[in-house]
DNA sequence: CAATGTTTTCAGAAACGATTGAAATCTCAA
DNA sequence: TTGAGATTTCAATCGTTTCTGAAAACATTG
């Protein structure tokens, strides 16, 4: 019979792409890059641009995109091999690097602001407070707020401990993500 | 002079509710949430729906949506006290019970899904592999797609570890997060 | 340096989620 | 029980983000 195995690997992929998009959209990135990066990852060969529209259903213009902010984020590469007219495009299979860059370049980023801007808001309430030393709504606020602080630099280092690998019993883990490689 | 700290006390809410906005959207809930459990949280006194909406500048009708869906996820309740014939609406303190939940509920719901999918993906693939042993793609993908399955598990554990209050020396922050409340 | 095929860019279309506004419903004090 | 105010609901609107399609730019080969 000789029918090959097309189907089951189209039916996987797609399977699998739905699963990541849906994990890496939740995460703050396109569903679309999900997509791609996951048929990358499962394809034993580099992927050209148009196979990746025709698999995945995306335009050209879309994949062009995709890949680029793939590429931006260490996410995808260009297979160097392929010196044929058509660039083919390969997943970063070091999810563990991933993570890593991700969670720094982001989530810190993110994380570093609130605190900036919780600090500005306890810096004005304070200011109030001066010329209102028995305002009761003003303490109150304070008292809360700098929680909010308090809050917002555990979060802050807690991420950096993350980014940094980390500290908090995360080898097993890692061990895991290397090895998926 | 006896001018008041009104307006010291808007600007605070106002740059500690948009900081908790961005958050929070960022964890997949919307912002006005964000904002009006903030309001809240600084807020000495229950506040009502139409201060709310003043404060908040948002329509009675995204106080009302927003307020329900709040007390859904457990982060406000009304204010049992109030007897007035306004309702009167407080900030869920405890940030630890909180996140826990939020945790529980919904990340473990999502990662779980994937677990299962990708396993989904691995039993087609396997079936395929029946059929075709010597198929190089098929085996190539299996191998990779065991991988993400690994990963989802992982991610599982590590999602249901912190919602159980964590194992990985969680335990210094969940002291600052009680101190909170 | 053409000719051909590939990739990028970007204006606008489509899809999606958040928000409004107003009608319907509910609540409670009189 | 009724009326006035408070709250909820939901169709329509608004704003954002994602995506397409086609033109422009680019690269490779003869």
């Amino acid at each position: 019979m000789n029918e090959n195995s097309r189907d089951a690997r189209r039916m996987a992929v797609r399977l699998s792409a739905d699963t990541m998009a849906e994990i890496i959209s939740f995460w703050g990135f396109k569903a679309s890059m999900g997509r791609i990066w996951t048929l990358l990852y499962l394809s034993i060969e580099p992927v050209s641009a148009d196979v990746i529209a025709e698999e995945t259903e995306l335009s050209a213009g879309m994949v062009s995109m995709s890949l680029q902010e793939l590429m931006q984020w260490g996410l995808a590469s260009r297979d160097p091999l392929s010196t044929d007219r058509k660039r083919r495009y390969i997943a970063e299979t070091d999810l563990w690097a991933i993570i890593r860059r991700i969670v720094r370049e982001r989530e810190l980023r993110l994380v570093g602001r609130a605190v900036e801007r919780f600090k500005k808001a306890v810096e004005v309430l304070e200011e109030a407070q001066k010329k209102h030393p028995d305002d009761r709504d003003v303490a109150f606020m304070l008292e809360r707020l700098r929680g909010l602080q308090d809050l917002a630099q555990i979060g802050y280092r807690l991420v950096e401990n993350l980014a940094d690998l980390g500290q908090l019993s995360l080898s097993p883990i890692r061990g895991a993500l290397s090895r998926l490689s």
